[in-house]
DNA sequence: GGTAGTATCTCGCCCAGCGAGATACTTGTC
DNA sequence: GACAAGTATCTCGCTGGGCGAGATACTACC
């Protein structure tokens, strides 16, 4: 299976990106002393936050795939580190929200924040054709990772 | 922290592919009994073997940021499901070169071709400018993502 | 007030990965 | 050839993340 082209070069540096994200969260992760679900979860967490939408323990383990049993050790952990705090829902009291710490959004960001601020940095170098490119780009692949389930004759119409 | 222009649009778009994309070799590893480190494995021995190098049980460790021993298992693991065989180095005897096997390449292709595929075509309606632009970009986020071990204040001179 | 439904937690288990040390082989010296 | 030092892999015992099953606490509907 050889180069198909300048293409692929594009589709190695994209894998190669996602590798080496991958690597920067899991160095946050150790650093920490956390587990790269851990982070994953805090990273969850700040989504929502910054969206201004409480999260349940319940989907927070559905976003992470893991099962009840599961999130719950999750949440024990991040909350015996002192990342987030549990919240009984007041309203539904079989609820438990679970809230990002003020100091883990700092060692958050403290952490990605550069990161972040690099790839603000090199998108402001472009123009908006070249940022339209990189969007619609972005946004197919996150729709063909969505959409396709690697799974060979079945398909989604209906 | 709220948002700072289109381009932290952008940079959320990456993210959510990086996690999308991870979510979509998860897909792969469970449907074929797998965990994600054996995926991960299978990805470094197909680069590997593209790049026509020839792949040691330490050096697949090394990339996965294993330990001997938990190298031994995983290369444990992949043989007893097929997709590799342990081939002493005749030439080092102590050495062991990992080798992929015909049908995981083809399974492997089976699961994550559609979306490479996908990928090309979406490449393919840019014109030279834009790939470059997306090519530059994605190399700068590498870059960033290699070099800023998000240690603030530890800097390597003196 | 009772029953069904839902969100979270507890218990017991499995297995990926680690640290330490054993084993098998190579290389260099005599 | 025998011996010592170095290197690659494997074995052993253990820790801890995640799962399945079931308990518990609460809400919703009648």
């Amino acid at each position: 299976m050889p180069d198909q082209g300048p293409e692929m070069e594009i589709v190695h540096l994209l894998r190669a990106v996602t590798v080496e994200l991958g690597a920067h969260s899991g160095r946050f992760a150790q650093r920490n002393g956390m587990h790269p679900t851990d982070v994953r979860a805090l990273v969850v967490l700040m989504d929502a936050a910054r969206a201004g939408e409480a999260m349940t323990a319940g989907r927070l383990g559905g976003a992470l795939g893991l099962n009840s049993a599961g999130t719950t050790a999750l949440v024990d952990r991040l909350e015996r580190a002192g990342h987030v705090r549990r919240v009984r829902d007041e309203r539904d009291r079989r609820r438990v929200t679970v809230e990002v710490d003020e100091r883990a959004v700092a060692l958050g960001w403290s952490h990605f924040g550069p990161l972040i601020g690099r790839a603000v940095e090199l998108l402001r170098g472009y123009d908006e054709r070249e940022l339209a490119a990189i969007r619609d780009f972005l946004a197919g692949v996150r729709e063909a990772a969505e959409g396709d389930t690697g799974e060979p004759g079945h398909n989604g119409s209906g």
